[in-house]
RNA sequence: CGCGGGGUGGAGCAGCCUGGUAGCUCGUCGGGCUCAUAACCCGAAGGUCGUGUGGUUCAAAUCCCGCCCCCGCAACCA
């Protein structure tokens, strides 16, 4: 009777704790997929974590640890916070288990006999310290991009999947099915960029690493990461193209009702995926969702800083829900957002303390108060009430129309919106002067169970977004009326005590907690930074240290290079001569703050030309990503001798 | 002319497809209330909707064209 739902999230790769961004997609697939069942679906909700490939070799190797012991450590740490943060997922699948492995394996074999994938030659620019191919456009100024050295033309013996001979069908399909990719924005890019240039052929081994699906003909190449990790969407739900007869869980849930995934990855399943499904003879899923990412909103106390934020961290200060909550209702549909403390704080405040939380505890309070605790019986209506009651059903359909169609902030809005409306029906109705006169006891009643009601259903269309709160509203209320079928005003129950009240969301003190915020981005900054030992460097004499030039010098005017986005042009005085120093530090000053400032200046150093503007020294700066000029006392002379 | 997205009151966004009073949240200012978590409610100020005093139209934030700025993506990065 249930309608099946099969939706899932893009497995997350193993190579390290995920950020708040990377958590953004298990929240909101998690919030959808508790909204589905709402709906009476029957849902299989999968997330995961894809596991093999170099980086996680490499990044092993570092640990001192085996790729599996390494992979079962990041994804028990991914699966804690999705624990956490109160992912309601079917299935957990990882791309080590056994029977993913041996899926993904014959499925390679099928697409192998079947003549989609043959052997060839990958051709690239290899650098041999990083043990890495890159395309040409990755290369930087003809160097590797990672280390900046010299990379050689070298070729490679790999398997490619014929991704052409599906093309012209897979643009059909999409012409055909304008619902595929969502938003729909992201549809024109696919066309545009990758179907109608033609597509190339799909490098799908790899012989430069080992932790891998090898491939069963051919053991010393291990299966890339296309196949391996699409494929996931299937054989967590059983499927092996051996197997006779494809398992029960296979055959109710796919295809897969929507593949929730973050935007960067569009390509892969909105082109190669369903390809590969083509060449296996399955069914396409029937659309793809790619939501945006959350971008730091750099603090501007610092902003050199890419502070990234974890959603444990987060829930420590906000709850759980806070964070579901703020993640949800955050997130523009097709845009970027953007997250800072100060929003955070912001929307917590406003809306889950003050406009839920309020509202329930002063609902029960009265009731307390005005009915010794008793959800009073309800009598005649007036117009006040029948605009709260319609509230509550706009804010019902509002609801739906916008989740199925993926509008989750907006999905939110609607019940705040309700919420609010509730609020303001406090003031218009004054229960505190209806408690005055017996008389007026009976309106009171009435809105007091309005109140109730219209609190009920908010909760009740929250349960998907912030499900242990609404838990703990439905305790206060004392109600078991909790699903959306429930929905409908009026059901509540009279004559039952309410519970106890407590409450919801604690007011947040915004400056303390930015001030608490500051102090842990400190103290973490000086913490995490184990810093490498340096080595392979060569030992030089105190001569050849002389032969540098190093001065001290006082900033004298500084001002941005237009056009540059890094540099900035200053003039700096040495006391015995003033001259004009480029320098890649825009980024992390402004001119104004620099002008007056003493630093070291490279004095001998051989005059060059950067975007077209003469710079003669360098000053020294420390760190890579972040970089931090030396600075010197106030009082320091210009033009000494540094040494 | 690589492709795509964006530029809307101080901040963040919606509206644009299906032209017709510019809307929401936060912030600011003023007021009200006291049931409540210094919460809640009401009112006000504030926008030439990037720009061209461009085109279409009776009418454009919305459709078309030019320009400027920002951000993604450019394939074997997982």
């Amino acid at each position: 009777m249930d309608k099946k739902f099969y939706m899932t999230t893009a497995i997350v790769y193993a190579s390290a704790k995920p950020h708040f961004g990377n958590t953004y997609e298990i929240i909101a697939a998690d919030a959808y997929a508790r909204y589905k069942r709402q709906r009476g679906f029957d849902v299989r909700f999968m997330t995961g974590t894809d596991e093999h490939g170099q980086k996680v070799e490499n990044l092993a190797k570092e640990a001192g640890l085996s790729p599996q012991a390494y992979v079962d450590k990041v994804s028990g740490v991914i699966k804690d916070i999705w624990g956490l943060m109160g992912s309601s997922h079917d299935h957990f699948i990882r791309t080590t288990d056994d029977y993913h492995k041996k899926a993904v394996k014959n499925i390679f074999n099928k697409l192998y006999e079947q003549g989609d994938i043959y052997k060839g030659s990958y051709e690239g620019w290899y650098c041999t310290p990083c043990e890495s191919f890159f395309t040409e456009t990755q290369l930087v100024d003809g160097k590797c991009p990672d280390c900046g050295r010299e990379v050689s033309k070298a070729s490679e013996e790999a398997y490619f999947f014929k991704m052409s001979k599906y093309a012209d069908r897979l643009m059909k399909h999409i012409e055909e099915h304008p619902e595929f990719i969502q938003p729909e924005s992201r549809k024109n890019e696919m066309i545009n960029n990758f179907l109608k240039p033609g597509l190339q052929d799909l490098c799908v081994s790899r012989t430069a690493f080992s932790w891998g699906i090898p491939v069963d003909f051919d053991p010393k190449h291990v299966t890339y990461v296309w196949i391996d990790a699409l494929s996931n969407y299937i054989t967590g739900l059983g499927y092996d193209p051996t197997n006779e007869v494809q398992p029960e869980l296979f055959q109710k849930y796919w295809p897969a009702d929507v593949h929730i995934i973050g935007k960067d990855i569009v390509r892969f399943h909105t082109i190669y995926w369903p390809i590969m499904l083509m060449a296996l003879g399955v069914e396409l899923p029937k659309k793809v969702f790619a939501h945006p990412w959350f971008k730091f909103g750099a603090d501007k106390m610092s902003k050199s800083r890419g502070n990234v934020v974890y959603a444990d961290e987060l829930a420590e200060k906000f709850g759980v829900d806070g964070v579901r909550y703020y993640a949800i209702s955050e997130m523009p549909y097709a845009n970027d957002g953007s997250i800072t403390y100060e929003s955070v704080i912001t929307r917590y405040n406003m809306d889950l303390a003050n406009n839920l939380g309020n509202l329930v505890s002063r609902t029960i309070a009265m009731t307390k108060k005005y009915f010794d605790g008793v959800i009073p019986e309800p009598n005649e209506e007036l117009e006040l009430d029948k605009e709260l009651k319609l509230s509550c059903a706009i804010a019902y359909d509002k609801v739906c129309a916008l989740m199925d169609d993926y509008h989750m902030a907006d999905a939110t809005e609607a019940i705040f919106e309700m919420l609010s409306r509730a609020n303001k029906y406090i003031d218009e109705t004054t229960p505190w002067i209806l408690a005055k006169s017996e008389e007026t006891k009976g309106r009171l009643a009435t809105v007091i169970y309005n109140l109730l009601e219209a609190i009920r259903i908010g909760a009740v269309l929250l349960s998907p977004f912030i499900p242990s709160t609404c838990e703990e509203i439905f305790r206060q209320i004392n109600t078991s009326l909790t699903s959306y079928a429930d929905a409908e005003f009026g059901k509540l129950k009279s004559g039952v005590c309410v519970g106890e009240s407590k409450i919801l969301f604690t007011r947040i003190d915004e400056k303390a907690l930015l001030e608490q915020v500051e102090a842990e981005r400190k103290a973490k900054e000086e913490a995490e930074k184990p810093i490498e030992k340096p080595e392979g460097c060569a030992i030089i004499s105190i001569d050849k240290f002389a032969e540098v030039e190093l001065r001290t010098a006082q900033i004298i005017a500084c001002e941005k290079v237009p056009k540059a986005k890094k540099l900035l042009k200053l003039q700096v005085d040495l006391g015995y001569e003033k001259r004009q120093v480029v320098s890649g530090i825009a980024k992390f000053y402004e001119p104004e703050e620099l002008i007056g400032k003493k630093v070291i200046v490279v004095a001998n150093l051989a005059p060059a030309t950067l975007c077209g503007i003469e710079s003669n020294g360098m000053l020294l700066a420390s760190g890579e990503e972040t970089v931090r000029v030396v600075f010197l006392d106030k009082d320091t002379p210009n033009g000494e001798r540094v040494r």
